[in-house]
DNA sequence: CGGCCAATAGTGCATATACACACTATTGTG
DNA sequence: CACAATAGTGTGTATATGCACTATTGGCCG
């Protein structure tokens, strides 16, 4: 079972994590959480359900996930609408703690593409991504 | 931002990770407890830190993730060695539970092999372990 | 109008993950 | 033998993950 595909990708995935964690860890900004302020800062704003789709995770996942993200500022959900619907933006601190988050991340992630070169990275992660949505429909 | 390589594999991650739990389910045996069964299997016998490095898990992560499965009879901690140092072994059941489990599982995997080729997923998990491995020491 | 229903969001539970710290037992040194 | 160093394990806190369930709201239809 050593060539488990689910095992062996939970452990690259949690080391590459450790690696971001502590490459931008003076930001305070988690692997879950700058997902969630770029793709507020691309759609401007977002529902739960459309966001949790949009980053392809668990809706009652996001709604945890948002918790430090709203406690902390960077994040507002406002609005009344149909069933409660919230309507989710950046702040101006999340504005400003994204951008001063992304030079640090493309140094992180260039540190990873270098070890297989640009190309090879992006075939690897078509084919997960194809892989991964042939087995889960 | 959307080709970030710590995202993508997260999400690659939990995708495989939901389509095992779906798909062995009725096994109750979740992703994080197969490959401790399996390296104790192969192993005879380990302490925490032994099993941790080999598992590469963090060490505290283990010890948490050993409650079910001691709590369930399949696996068994005894000794007082060096500093409490504690001798983890299967029991029978736990022996029992896993090779009732491999069958399944092994359908499982060769479902996922199937979309990429045996070679590609050989070849995408050696990359990604190397990647791992630069980036982390 | 009034009740059903779909859409939306949040909570309780169980597990997963890791850092920092506390605790316990062995070993080495004076 | 006392005591520090070392090795092994466990716990507190914070976040992550998803299923089952609940709650709220607005529209539709009889």
């Amino acid at each position: 079972m050593e060539n488990c595909v689910c095992f062996n990708l939970r452990w690259v995935s949690r080391a590459f994590s450790q690696y971001f964690v502590s490459a931008l860890n003076h930001h305070g900004l988690l692997p879950t959480q700058t997902p969630i302020l770029a793709a507020l800062a691309a759609k401007q704003e977002a529902s739960m359900a459309d966001l949790s789709d949009w980053l392809g995770m668990d809706r009652t996942t996001l709604v945890r996930n948002l918790g430090p993200l709203k406690r902390d500022g960077l994040v507002r959900a406002t609005g009344q609408g149909r069933g409660n619907k919230v309507s989710l933006a950046l702040t101006p601190k999340g504005h400003s703690a994204l951008e001063k988050f992304i030079p640090d991340w493309r140094v992180a992630q260039q540190n990873i593409v270098k070890t297989l070169g640009a190309k090879r990275w992006t075939q690897i992660l078509q084919d997960l991504e194809r892989a991964a949505l042939a087995v889960n429909n």
